[in-house]
DNA sequence: CTGAAAGCGCTTACAG
DNA sequence: CTGAAAGCGCTTACAG
């Protein structure tokens, strides 16, 4: 396994030398612990107004700073926060990371984010190196229901919280989107304009959203008294439009006879675009088909997607919330956030066509 | 100006205490500066070899990495990368930051992100806090013609390098696409399907985008002789769907000739087909109406967008490139590196009807 | 090849 | 209210 090390010292200088706390503290002729406390807010009380006055004075014009790296080693308190990502690309994680990063800002924390995409060995080496850095906490978008590297994490006792994917074994913070909820404001949404036949489009199973779209959606088309050969569940191989576009036409072909389609997210139902128009069947006239997400600009799409909207933002901020409060107090149980998801009733879908 | 400071060391264990250089030292009975020779591979050839390997056994076992945070004070060197971003829910940026990342990961650098939003005093700030993190350089995606937050950086003596946007001096690295060469490949594109009166909606002026595309314009028209009644520009007042959509209206209306519309983004151009819709004009059937960028899932518009791709993902490969040298060679000169967009052509564009 | 020491820039008990 | 000192966890000249 290999282990990131800075590299030797460059023999050149960077740029002009930072200032330090000595540096100013000899300008204004004090010791440097005074312009520390100075600089602290919290023990700025601690020294004498004009003595507090001049320093903060000097340091303005001078633009001095002080070193957060040498505070952070002397406190133990990096204030960074690592968040690992599967794919930056998928439009659901900026606003969940605008999110963390407007909380973690109020607290003077700073994310350093990754991109470690799914594969658990690649984000077990990522979580090594931003355990490397200090960071003191994790926010993971990456879990899975069952997952190892959040073990690891687990085992590490590293403060962690699990943001849009939760896992199964309940021993780690999560905020998600009340999924099995948003199932049944789909199904009901689907049967109120009358359909009666309806397939669903799972994301994987391995993935808390995806496992659990499909029970709310069995749930809710129990609920509804379907009957068993009038609704039918295929599984995408990931959340991805070509997954979507494939798992369709395999629906489509075991299930011929339905009228609306359920994707488990917006891609998929991108991906169930695509394949309607290949077979030049029309949406919502032949079909009906809901996302899940509401991606920026599946407004734009022809017809606009009928979705469900998650608080992605409000996710972000509050896996922040609750990885701040685990950090401050690390005996807190785990708990798992839901957010409310909402229909949004858009162009994709309509009331069956009478057979 | 508030700085930031980390609050009093919390009272308790954050978590169980990482391992340190002396607890490994200890632990094998050897001096701990020998384990930290081991653990970095540049020096881990002054050790002898079955030392070396007891140390890696047990760090192994023990999960051990050293603390860089420790490190990078004792080295001056923090590896880390400030990344400023005007709005990180632009699809334009995620790439970028991909990009970006992967070439800062090859070298042991990492990245962190901030959300600035565009206004110059808080774009300021989020820098003084970046500096206070020692990050070792910053790569701008902010960047507006003239930018004092830029002449900022310059006096610091901090390397910078600018992404996607360039500035106005030539005093700093910039990566972008070639604007120019992009409005001359959609005025082609325009006037090869046969189109005489063309429309452009600009960008902000004030950005080296904006600015440009509607330089770029003029030139393409003008080499096609064009005469001055046959096109005309109109500036949206920013890079969004509805200034675009305010634009267009604008736009129609001083120039209600023309056939077809070159937005200065893609964000523009989905403005243009909200309006076009509005006004129940048929696109590309009554305006042929071409972007710029290629964003995620613009082909699944209806029409999908004709559009100019730039490459996104070199792009920040090549700003982490360009300022990881400026970090090693301070003095290097300043370069832009333009890379070459391409026409992507979709179902937006067509002939002009026969008058 | 290995150890002992100095020092990176801070914070914070401890004196005075 | 202010200073002097110790120490956070490393790296690296310097000895031996």
């Amino acid at each position: 396994m290999a282990y990131f090390h800075p590299s030797r010292p460059s023999p050149y200088m960077p740029q002009r030398k930072r200032l330090t706390l000595k540096d100013l503290a000899a300008e204004i002729d004090v010791h440097y612990s005074t312009v520390s406390r100075v600089m602290n807010p919290a023990t700025r009380h601690l020294v004498a107004e004009d003595v507090a006055a001049r320093v903060l004075a000097v340091a303005e014009a001078r633009g001095f700073s002080p070193n957060r790296i040498a505070a952070g080693l002397r406190t133990q308190r990096s204030g960074l926060i690592g968040v690992v990502l599967p794919d930056i690309a998928n439009p659901v994680f900026p606003p969940i990371l605008a999110g963390i990063e407007v909380v973690l800002a109020q607290q003077g924390y700073v994310p350093i984010v990754v991109n470690a995409g799914s594969d658990k060995g690649r984000q077990r080496f990522v979580i090594d190196q931003l355990l490397g850095r200090q960071v003191e906490g994790l926010v993971l978008a990456t879990a899975e229901r069952e997952d190892p590297v959040l073990e690891y994490c687990l085992a590490r006792h590293v403060p962690v919280v699990t943001v849009n994917r939760g896992e199964g074994s309940g021993s780690v913070s999560s905020v998600v989107s009340d999924s099995v909820r948003a199932m049944q404001l789909t199904v009901d949404h689907l049967m109120e304009l009358g359909h009666r036949r309806i397939g669903h489009i799972a994301g994987p199973a391995s993935l808390s959203t995806g496992y659990l779209r499909r029970e709310g959606f069995i749930q809710a088309v129990r609920r509804h008294r379907l009957r068993r050969a009038d609704w039918h569940v295929v599984e995408a191989s990931s959340y991805s439009r070509n997954a979507g576009r494939v798992a369709c036409a395999q629906l489509m072909t075991v299930f011929p006879a339905l009228t609306a389609i359920a994707a488990a997210n917006d891609l998929v139902a991108m991906g169930c675009y695509d394949y309607l128009r290949e077979q030049g069947l029309r949406c919502p006239d032949d079909i009906s088909v809901i996302g899940h997400n509401d991606m920026p600009f599946v407004d734009a799409l022809t017809p606009p997607l009928t979705t469900i909207r998650i608080a992605v933002h409000e996710m972000g901020e509050e896996a922040a919330r609750l990885l701040l409060r685990k950090i401050s107090k690390p005996a807190s149980d785990p708990v798992t956030v839901q957010l409310q998801p909402h229909l949004i009733v858009r162009g994709s879908t309509a009331a069956p066509r009478m057979a």
